[in-house]
DNA sequence: TTGTAGGCGTTATCAA
DNA sequence: TTGATAACGCCTACAA
């Protein structure tokens, strides 16, 4: 059977097209069938290995898998989600993704779904409700069978969104805070900050600092991160006001500056130097490697001076002299984490919501002294 | 209408799920003509802006809106994809993600195909070809419009994998030579390596450097970048043969080390004493960096004893001391480029492949001199 | 051991 | 101005 001998199979349109673009035509399992002579139900039952609950005989099925192989055949997985099989498809929603891990998380997440037989839709919310509450759309219209999705805050969660989620057989959200759960039926991956801060304020203490500042850009997503911080503080006798402990950067917008620039610009417009502090805590590494910068060029030692400690743990950093301290959040096992319960609960429906808590880790080096 | 009502529209078992899960059920166009009155050919020529072609009442039209919106319809896009529209989704194809740029490509490029309307499915190759012969297969099995994807080299464009690429309607390659163009009815994003090496090999002869090393891992991704620099070495008259011009760093296996470290080590393990140069060319800035502690610790002095130039232009590099010079291949440009040549040859059938040669730039910074 | 028929949600083409 | 009806490709009962 070669290219030809499709023609029967498709309107004139299609044909037309086929023959001008060279475009290999899509086989159908009727044209299988056809050509081994058999009928299409047949042909799907070998495919999908139930040829012998279907008693197909020996002869029949190889000569089905045999006609499959050659012509390449490929299961047309809209129809197969339109009769109401599952579409093996997750949607996956990301923030923006200027920083260290973000943007190696939708690799990692789709390779580690792809082993699972999932493909994956990326979509990006850009930290911003309506994008978000489109893109559920745009997933939902395409039947995913599930969503992965990385909101940083409660306030992400209007109640249309969260009556959009619920379109989903089953939504896995990856967090830095656990107040979630409530009314939401999604498994939660969360990852703690506290503990990290812990270790980090403690690291603080130990080596005599006094005035630990945290550098964070303002806005809701980094909430949780700030609560950590000033929890830890207060354990250990430090002063915990905002006006002692917290310094605000301008959110970077998205597609504009790299962070690094956008931080050493913010410090470098004079307002870092009206505070006091020698310590510092920044909510991502590129800030930390741009105060580290900053302080450089005025003079001030690192870490006698000041103790500078990133978030993230890039790998790069460790390349810096000297090598900047940060906080990890592991990222590789929270992406397995979180396709490991997308699966289980694809798999078993009726789960009931569930929460993973992933403490950080304080890695010490040379900038925090 | 409330939850109750789509019970008729439901199988027993669909209906349990739904009562049991708190699922929204999703709505069809029937379910709307139902409550509006009407046939469902009626709401789908109101919904896709066919009203006044077919003639519909104002009064009709407004209520078919009305409820639509009340009920939140969402097309189901299997459905129109099978009847033969096109399925407003791509698929893209990535190496690996080590390395910067490359991690930002999927995000920025499906943020750009988003504001086109299409939703993107991502998938890795991992630089194998089955694997990657594997991801046509599933894109092609979703009916996906067109496909992007990142060869690095003919290499990885085998016969098996050329005929798979014609099931698409469209596909745009983005990579480092001009070669693929032949009998491949693609349109290409080359980045063109010889102008940033051109420019970069210039700037060591006019500081007198008297022996550049290209420092770069093994494998066929990396060729168009060798060529590129053995030809502008030899333009200006150093030795280019791969004695004196080429240092090999055994590839790095995905999800294994970072590159950082990778390189690192490999200079650390006494290969990169033996050898003799004054300025260094590392394939990606993560190794430039490497080059640069492991010289310093060596007591080698950047860039006054060697120099020192990374590929990507990382942001970070700005931030090191001395900061890193680096050939920057623009990869914003890059992702718009292949945004609108794609979409362009989606809306406009049977266009000749084509090509677009993006030129590399040199970025002098401190490191090299 | 296999074929037929109905349905999934759309769009498109008739006919009324 | 609208309603039937036939595809699209697949799956699943049920019939033979």
């Amino acid at each position: 059977m070669h290219k030809r001998g499709f023609r029967k199979y498709l309107n004139k349109k299609s044909w037309d097209f086929i023959l001008k673009s060279e475009l290999t035509p899509l086989i159908t399992l009727k044209m299988i069938a056809d050509e081994v002579g058999v009928t299409h139900s047949t042909v799907s039952a070998v495919l999908n290995d139930r040829a012998s609950e279907r008693r197909v005989g020996k002869k029949t099925q190889r000569r089905v898998l045999e006609v499959a192989r050659r012509l390449n055949y490929q299961p047309n997985y809209l129809a197969r989600g339109l009769v109401g099989k599952r579409t093996k498809t997750i949607g996956l929603i990301m923030p923006s993704g200027m920083y260290f891990p973000q943007y190696l998380l939708p690799q990692e997440i789709s390779l580690l779904l792809h082993k699972k037989g999932y493909q994956t839709y990326l979509t990006t919310s850009l930290h911003d409700k309506e994008v978000f509450l489109n893109s559920l759309a745009e997933l939902s219209a395409r039947r995913v069978d599930g969503v992965i999705f990385f909101p940083y805050h409660n306030h992400y969660l209007t109640p249309a969104i969260r009556q959009a989620l619920r379109q989903f057989p089953v939504t896995v959200l990856l967090a830095f805070e656990s107040i979630f759960r409530d009314t939401l039926q999604a498994h939660l991956v969360c990852v703690k900050m506290d503990q990290g801060a812990e270790e980090m304020v403690a690291h603080f203490a130990q080596t005599g600092r006094r005035r630990p500042l945290m550098v964070t850009s303002v806005g809701p997503s980094n909430e949780a991160k700030v609560k950590a911080f000033k929890n830890a503080l207060e354990r250990h006798g430090y002063d915990s006001s905002d006006e002692a402990a917290l310094y605000g950067v301008p959110p970077i917008a998205s597609n504009d500056l790299d962070s690094y620039t956008h931080f050493l610009r913010d410090f470098e417009s004079r307002k870092l130097r009206d505070r006091t502090f020698d310590a510092l805590f920044c909510t991502c590494d590129e800030g930390a490697i741009a105060a580290m910068n900053y302080l450089k060029q005025r003079g001030i030692r690192v870490p006698e001076d000041v103790a500078v400690v990133g978030l993230n743990d890039m790998p790069l950093i460790r390349g810096f002299q000297p090598s900047v301290a940060s906080i990890s959040w592991r990222h590789p096992i929270a992406c397995e984490l979180i396709v490991t319960r997308l699966v289980e609960r694809l798999n078993q429906t009726g789960l009931e919501p569930g929460c993973d808590e992933l403490p950080t880790q304080f890695i010490r080096r040379e900038s925090a002294g």
